[in-house]
DNA sequence: TTGCGTGCAAATCTTTTGCAGAATG
DNA sequence: CATTCTGCAAAAGATTTGCACGCAA
């Protein structure tokens, strides 16, 4: 279902975890503690994050705490290995699952600040189209939608009734 | 032309500066010698700049500089004026004209970091077709299609017969 | 003359880096 | 045991702010 605000799992052989792992390996470098706290943490919820915010949930962690440098070096690992993918919002870096997700894009509500996912084989076609025009070697895009969700909208459409109560 | 990978001016009524004083205006604000001297610098030239950049040109310039503090808060001026539009490109935060120039969206090379604009009736519809569907009411759009302008993709073809003469 | 605007210096905020000690394979 | 990692402190880069003086309207 390309409709659902929350699109659906795209199946993987390994977990994040070990996909991970086997990132770490093919780089002669090793799964620590810290990493692995990192992960576990970044693949419990769905939700975009940026790394201050990621700091902060693994600073109450029970596991003990991770150092922000190590919060940063990890994020880039992780980017590196496919698991996860930066983008710029608003002046803000946010991530979000990339492994285990499929290709979309984002509308983007300028007032409540959420963020809705969709998927269209129409952007996959004009890219390809674009790009040939201009002789073009496309990799990858990226296309935010920005405006109202139907919540903002709603309440943008009569302001008056619900702040005058 | 659309397929101008510069676009055509489109007509407007005023210069960028009438334009911004019309805005101080509005808002009980100064034109001053800065805010003048920023202006024609920006309008210039039509590549995109960032702020750091804007401030090399104008400590060069022979109309006296213009400090840090001051670039950055007319940017945001004429950002908020409809002037310039600010854009992030692979962490860089860039700004482009918006004042009398048509809507448009970007092909970005990962190598050579050229900047192509292009035009898109398609990308304005599938925006309004997503946005119907989620019940969003759309405000604007970015798209950004990244890969490698063709000058990067033929030289990265064949690499070693340019590399070893 | 009345503020608004500017430049300076310093503060913020975010991210990165050098390095000594800790942990992993 | 040889290296890779981590945390700390500090550096770096980008942008913002407080304030006293200067300038536009």
């Amino acid at each position: 279902m390309s409709n659902a605000f929350q699109l659906e799992k795209v199946q993987v052989a390994l977990t994040p975890l070990e996909r991970f792992e086997e990132f770490l390996q093919s780089r002669r470098m090793r799964m620590t503690q810290q990493r692995r706290q990192i992960v576990d943490e970044v693949f419990s919820r769905h939700e975009h994050f940026n790394a201050d915010e990621l700091c902060d949930l693994l600073g109450r962690s029970s596991a003990g705490r991770v150092s922000r440098p190590t919060v940063y070096r990890t994020l880039k690992e992780l980017e590196e290995a496919g698991l996860l993918r930066k983008m710029n919002l608003a002046g803000r870096r946010v991530y979000e699952h990339d492994y285990g997700y499929p290709q979309h894009d984002h509308l983007y509500c300028e007032k409540c600040e959420k963020l809705i996912e969709f998927h269209s084989e129409e952007v996959a076609r004009i890219r390809e189209a674009v790009a040939r025009e201009h002789h073009f070697r496309p990799s990858g895009h990226r296309l935010i939608i920005t405006g109202l969700c139907s919540e903002c909208a709603r309440a943008k459409r009569r302001p008056r009734r619900l702040e005058l109560v």
